[in-house]
DNA sequence: GCCTCGCGATGACGAATGTCATGCGCGGCA
DNA sequence: TGCCGCGCATGACATTCGTCATCGCGAGGC
C-alpha cells in the first residue's frame, strides 16, 4: 500500500488556500501531502532534503504567484536539480506567456484555479506517472497568442514602465539614454498596437510577455 | 445536534479553492457548508431562496475578487435584504479601502487568505454569534492609512485612467470636458504626491480608494 | 576584408500632458 | 441677502512624450 501512495509537496503563500488544498488532496486515497509550505525557497529546501535522504520522488504543486520565488522560478531551480521531477503549477491568472515559460522550464502540469478538484487530483497522478497535462483553454489561448514579438530591450523598458515611471526614470533603471528608451518604448507600442507606454506595459503583462 | 450546526454559504469563482475550502470547513463538526457557488449573483439567489423557505440563517463567506459582483457588492445587496446577516469576506489583497467599504456595508468578518484555517473556522463561529472579527494587521493598516482625500470626481477619473487611456478617452467616459478632466487628474496627482495619472491611479487602487 | 544588421544614441518636431489663473453658476448657510 | 465652497469649464504655458531620420559601432556572415 505504502508504495502506491503519491507523495505531494505543496507551496502557496496563502495559508488558508494551502491548507484547504492539502486537506482536500489528503482525502484522496492515493495522494499523500507530505508537507506544505508558504514559499518557493522552503519548498526547494524541503525537496533537497528529501532527495538527500532518498525518499521517494514527489510531485510538487506550486502556486504561480508567490512573493519571493514565484512558481516558475521555483520550478526552474527544482528542475535544474532534478531534471524530470513532476512539477505542476496552479494559477489564478491564465497568462499565455506564463504557460510557455513554465513548459519550457519543464513543468508538466499547468492548471487554472478555476479547475475542479478532481482535475487537480488526476493531473497530479498524470504528472507523477511522467505524463503532461495543460488546461485546454489556456493551451488554446497560448497557441493563438503566438510568441512575443518584443526584443529583450523592449521587454526591459516595458517592465520598468508598468508602475507609471517617467521615461527618465525608466532610462535610469534600464541604464539607457533617455532617447534610446523612448525609441524602445515607441517600437514596443507599435508592435502592441497601443497609444502609450502604460497601455503597452499593461498589454505585455496581460500576454505574459514581460 | 442539527440545531447547533452553523450553515455556511460559500462564494468564490476559483473552483479549486472553493471546493477545497468547502471540504475543509465541512470537516469542522459544527459547520455545515450547505452550498458553494462561483459568483455573487448565485449566492444572492441562493440566499433569497433560503430566506423564503424559512431555513436557518447562514453565514456567507465571500471571496473579495470575483468577476461580476465582487465580494463587497454581494455583501451590500445581501445586507440590504437581511440587515444583520453574518457576512465574512476573504481576500488575497489586503487593501485598506476595501476593508473600510466592507465594514461600512455591515460585513462582520474580514480575513486575508494568509490566515490559518482555524482562524477562518473560528471567525465563522464569531460572525454567526453576531460578533465581529477583522484581521489585526489589516485593521492597523487601514487605520494608519486614513480616509480617502479624493473627491468623487477625482476618484472617477482615476478609475478611468487605470487602464492607460488618454485624457480624451477618460473625459469621454466620465462625460466631462477634456480640460476639466485634466484638472481633476492634476488635483488627484497632487493629493497622492505623484507625477502622472498612471502612478496616481495605481496608488489610489493600492490604497483601495478607487 | 567588406557588408549587413542589431544595439545604442542623437536631434528635431508636433502632439499630448500637467499646471495655473480665472470665470461662471448653484446650493447651502450664517 | 450676501458670501463661501464646489463642480465644471476655458485658455495659456512649459514639459513631457511619441515619432522619425540619422549616425557610430561592434559582431557575425560571406
Amino acid at each position: 500500500m505504502g508504495d502506491v501512495m503519491i507523495p505531494v509537496l505543496l507551496a502557496d503563500d496563502e495559508t488558508l488556500i494551502r491548507t484547504a488544498l492539502a486537506t482536500m488532496l489528503d482525502l484522496e486515497p492515493d495522494l499523500d501531502v507530505v508537507a506544505h509550505v508558504d514559499s518557493g525557497e522552503e519548498l526547494l529546501a524541503l525537496w533537497q532534503q528529501r532527495v538527500r535522504s532518498g525518499e521517494p520522488v514527489a510531485v510538487a504543486v506550486l502556486d504561480l504567484q508567490m512573493t519571493g520565488l514565484d512558481g516558475i522560478d521555483t520550478a526552474v531551480r527544482l528542475l535544474e536539480q532534478t531534471p524530470n521531477a513532476g512539477v505542476l503549477i496552479v494559477t489564478s491568472h491564465g497568462r499565455p506567456g506564463y504557460l510557455k515559460r513554465a513548459l519550457s522550464a519543464g513543468v508538466r502540469g499547468f492548471l487554472p484555479k478555476t479547475s475542479s478538484a478532481s482535475t487537480l487530483a488526476s493531473v497530479i497522478r498524470t504528472v507523477h506517472d511522467g505524463g503532461r497535462y495543460v488546461d485546454p483553454a489556456l493551451a488554446a489561448e497560448a497557441i493563438s497568442t503566438g510568441d512575443s514579438p518584443l526584443t529583450a530591450r523592449e521587454a526591459d523598458v516595458l517592465e520598468f514602465a508598468i508602475d507609471g515611471a517617467s521615461i527618465e526614470e525608466i532610462a535610469r533603471r534600464a541604464h539607457l539614454a533617455v532617447g534610446t528608451t523612448r525609441n524602445y518604448l515607441s517600437s514596443a507600442m507599435t508592435k502592441l498596437a497601443v497609444a502609450n507606454r502604460y497601455e503597452a506595459a499593461l498589454k505585455a503583462r496581460e500576454l505574459g510577455w514581460i
